[in-house]
DNA sequence: CCGTGATCATTTTTT
DNA sequence: ATGATCACGG
């Protein structure tokens, strides 16, 4: 067994896994075996060691990530060994310890977790109630702050004392301790709470601590460059006693300093645990030197990192290919034409294929495009399931029928469908309730002794006496079908069926989506989580929450509930399907592609207007380039627009800077541009953010030659030409009158029969297709 | 109380 | 361009 696990590991790799007392630092290069070393050292520990998998933990940030490396753990040692094994997200690790032993710091173990909308409505609950200005302190910017203040394990109270000079933090601090309160009252905790509650369950209670400290033999964390503060505390106090605490990252690739990661922790490790071993892993194995090269040189520009260069003994590879196109749709179908062109050469499928972008709000002209040539493709992230509207609400129904005190979901749905509960009542009940130091919910119930007129009252009755039956459906149906009683009941299915609009039959078909989800989730946990697990990894958050809090109690609801608040985009990812697939560059972190084309190459876009001003976020940004290219294996493309449409008005950005650090003689550029200009590539000038010409243009043709001057048709490859019978979606069949160049794109008219008659549509909008 | 229309701000990345 | 929020009138 030893030399299996051993087997085929380098050097480095070698020492990692076999290092398995004391600190240890892992500085693990992209593509360098990372996951790899990680899941044989913890194999390692148990099958060399004797380590009991229950006295291991290992920490990721997605779910993704810790699904993955516990079936690799499991293929390594087995599935029964490997069930005992704690893995998960912070967030989840945290969400269980708490529910485990939340009661031991006066936290209700039922507990639910608000999501950022849920956060937004509280703040702004807060501000309406402290009477502040929502310009001046916006509700996005105060969560923001406050978010920031729980990840430096910063309190209500001691942010106010320190904003003596602060204005702007006064008010953040007033908002911070009502909304604490109203978190509490709704029995609920947001994402940060996860960790600073948990932190201080570790602080200030004896028995769990010593009870963690001492079960924790061993504690790992993965992607450790991505660890805010209070995540960097939770891991320290854990693995105090046993001090072997094992972190994996790489100070390259920290992109979430946005949300708090503190890319110094990676960096001080070694002063904070002086006895800390480092290892340091170079060796990629994913990318061919001419990707690694042109990584290299791009992240070498930044000055806060620790020196390294990744080295590979795969071949030079292939040239970077350098698109430039006129505009964003031109570069969709660059893009798609491109693969179209490597999929038809019989060399690649599309799912070995990633489109990455800085915002998602790129992807709409790449799909129209991608979409026009017939090439599948899905999208990870954008519009999340989890927060479209009408999920939100059913979510909401659940939520309130679990805990009624939830005053967000409450709010949420009062009125949703319309049932005559209007702005009026609701103000009235609020504040009956303050008036009787009463819950909402206690108040909704007492609304007789509201001075409402007897057509509210009643509304309001209706509605209390609907969440008390749901209170009882939700104890005898499966998840399932208690969700579909919701749906029936509440009248929220047949309102929309009412609608009869597209949009309406769209909803409707998420909420199916919906009771389905909950019926795998259903089968999944009766699969995988016979009624006795104890402490399997099995998911249900409940297990350990003593029984008396549970009479009467919908338990499978609440693991669902828990499940579905921290699930993340890129958990949903799976490889398989044949399809390419789009992210942002943020999302792609972790995966490997062996085609990766970046598009949006722009000054504005990447890097991002918003990191201008700022050398610490323009660094960030450059590490998300590094990300952007170490994703690919074989090929590379990046491509930029010369003009692109934002916010409807269209700008010109000069390329990215990023590109301009990149040795010409790594990549070729084309032009998929017929105008006079694109004789020369445009260069990146630093001192004046414009594009200039390169002393020596080097060209190379695109795959299929261009004629000189090429006619607007081919130019987006449109179907049809003129006197054409094409078909639109709403229209219906027309024929082709004109087709007008436009920029890129083209302006077709086509006669329609009447009513409608004579339309001029953008081509690359109407999705006109031919028809005989 | 509810629906409509106007106005407005918004778009970086996410557990 | 799109979506959310707000003011008004039915």
């Amino acid at each position: 067994m030893d030399s299996s696990l051993l087997a085929d590991l380098n050097e480095p790799q070698r020492q990692a896994v076999m290092h398995t007392d004391g600190p240890l630092l892992i500085f693990a290069g992209a593509g360098s075996g990372k996951t790899s070393v990680l899941t044989r050292r913890i194999a390692y520990l148990i099958q060399q060691h004797n380590v009991a998998p229950y006295n291991i933990l290992a920490v990721t940030f997605t779910n993704k990530a810790s699904k993955q490396m516990k079936e690799r753990i499991a293929s390594l040692v087995g599935d029964m060994v490997a069930r005992d094994l704690w893995a998960g997200t912070f967030h989840s690790v945290c969400a269980r310890m708490l529910r485990e032993r939340g009661d031991e710091i006066g936290i209700d173990q039922r507990f639910i977790i608000y999501d950022t909308d849920d956060q937004i409505a509280l703040v702004k609950e807060s501000l309406k109630e402290l009477e502040l200005d929502d310009k001046t302190y916006q509700p996005r910017a105060i969560l923001s702050r406050i978010s920031w203040a729980k990840e430096k394990l910063i309190t209500a109270r001691e942010l106010r004392s320190r904003s003596e000079h602060k204005p702007f933090d006064r008010g953040v601090a007033a908002v911070y301790k009502l909304y604490q309160e109203k978190l509490k009252l709704a029995n609920a905790l947001d994402f940060d709470d996860l960790i600073v509650e948990c932190v201080s369950l570790l602080k200030d209670s004896e028995a769990a601590r010593a009870h963690y400290q001492r079960r924790f033999q061993y504690v790992h964390c993965d992607e450790f460059q991505d660890t805010n503060k209070s995540q960097y505390e939770l891991l320290r106090l854990l693995s105090k006693q046993h001090k072997n605490l094992c972190v994996v990252g790489d100070d390259d690739q920290s992109i979430y300093a946005f949300r708090g990661a503190d890319i110094q922790i990676i960096l001080d490790f070694e002063n904070d645990f002086p006895d800390a071993k480092v290892v340091k892993l170079e060796q990629n194995y994913r990318s061919t030197k001419t990707i690694l090269n042109a990584a290299y040189h791009v992240v070498k520009n930044n000055k806060d990192r620790t020196e390294k260069r990744l080295w590979t003994e795969k071949p030079d590879g292939e040239h970077i290919v350098l698109m430039e196109t006129p505009n964003e749709n031109a570069e969709g179908a660059a893009i798609a034409s491109e693969i179209r062109r490597l999929s038809q050469s019989g060399d690649y499928q599309f799912s070995d294929i990633a489109i990455l972008y800085r915002t998602n709000a790129q992807s709409r002209a790449i799909e129209e495009q991608l979409y026009r040539l017939s090439i599948k493709y899905k999208i990870v992230g954008g519009l999340r399931f989890w927060e479209r509207r009408e999920v939100k609400d059913i979510v909401a129904y659940l939520r309130v029928t679990l805990n009624p005190n939830d005053s967000v979901s409450m709010r949420r749905i009062i009125n949703v469908p319309a049932r005559a509960i209007g702005s009026t009542s609701m103000a009235a009940v609020n504040q009956f309730a303050s008036q009787q130091g009463l819950t909402f919910w206690q108040a909704l119930k007492r609304c007789d002794e509201v001075g409402l007129p007897a057509r509210s009252r009643n509304a309001i009755a209706g509605f209390v006496k609907m969440i008390e039956y749901f209170q009882a459906s939700a104890l005898r149906k499966s998840v399932p079908d208690f969700i579909k009683d919701v749906l029936e009941t509440s009248g929220y299915l047949a309102d929309l069926r009412n609608e009869r609009t597209e949009e309406a039959r769209g909803r409707e078909e998420n909420l199916g989506e919906l009771v389905s989800v909950a019926k795998q989730y259903e089968q999944r946990e009766a699969w995988q989580n016979p009624v006795e697990a104890e402490d399997s990894e099995g998911d249900d958050p409940f297990a350990d929450v003593a029984d008396d809090l549970l009479t009467d109690y919908p338990r499978e609801l609440g693991s669902f509930l828990e499940e579905i608040s921290l699930v993340a985009d890129i958990d949903s990812y799976e490889e398989g399907a044949n399809s390419v697939t789009l992210m942002t560059l943020h999302s792609a972190k972790g995966l490997e592609f062996p085609i990766v084309l970046m598009a949006g190459m722009e000054e504005g876009i990447f890097p991002h207007m918003r990191s201008f001003d700022s050398q610490t976020d323009l660094e960030e940004e450059r590490r998300l380039c590094y990300v952007g290219i170490t994703r690919a294996k074989e090929r590379l493309y990046m491509s930029f627009a010369e003009t692109r449409t934002v916010f409807g008005c269209t700008k010109r950005n000069p390329i990215s800077r990023y590109i301009t650090e990149i040795p010409q003689s790594l990549y070729i550029p084309v032009s998929m541009r017929p105008s006079a200009l694109s004789n020369s590539i445009p260069a990146f000038d630093p001192d004046t953010r414009r594009t200039v010409a390169p002393p020596v243009p080097r060209w190379a043709d695109v795959s299929t030659p261009q004629p000189k001057k090429l006619s607007p048709q081919a130019q987006i490859d449109l179907p049809f030409k003129a006197g054409d019978k094409v078909t639109h979606a709403k229209f219906g069949r027309g024929t082709v009158v004109q087709i007008v160049p436009d920029n890129g794109d083209a302006k077709v008219s086509v006669a329609f029969p009447s009513p409608v008659g004579i339309k001029t549509l953008m081509a690359s909008f109407a999705n006109l297709e031919k028809s005989a």
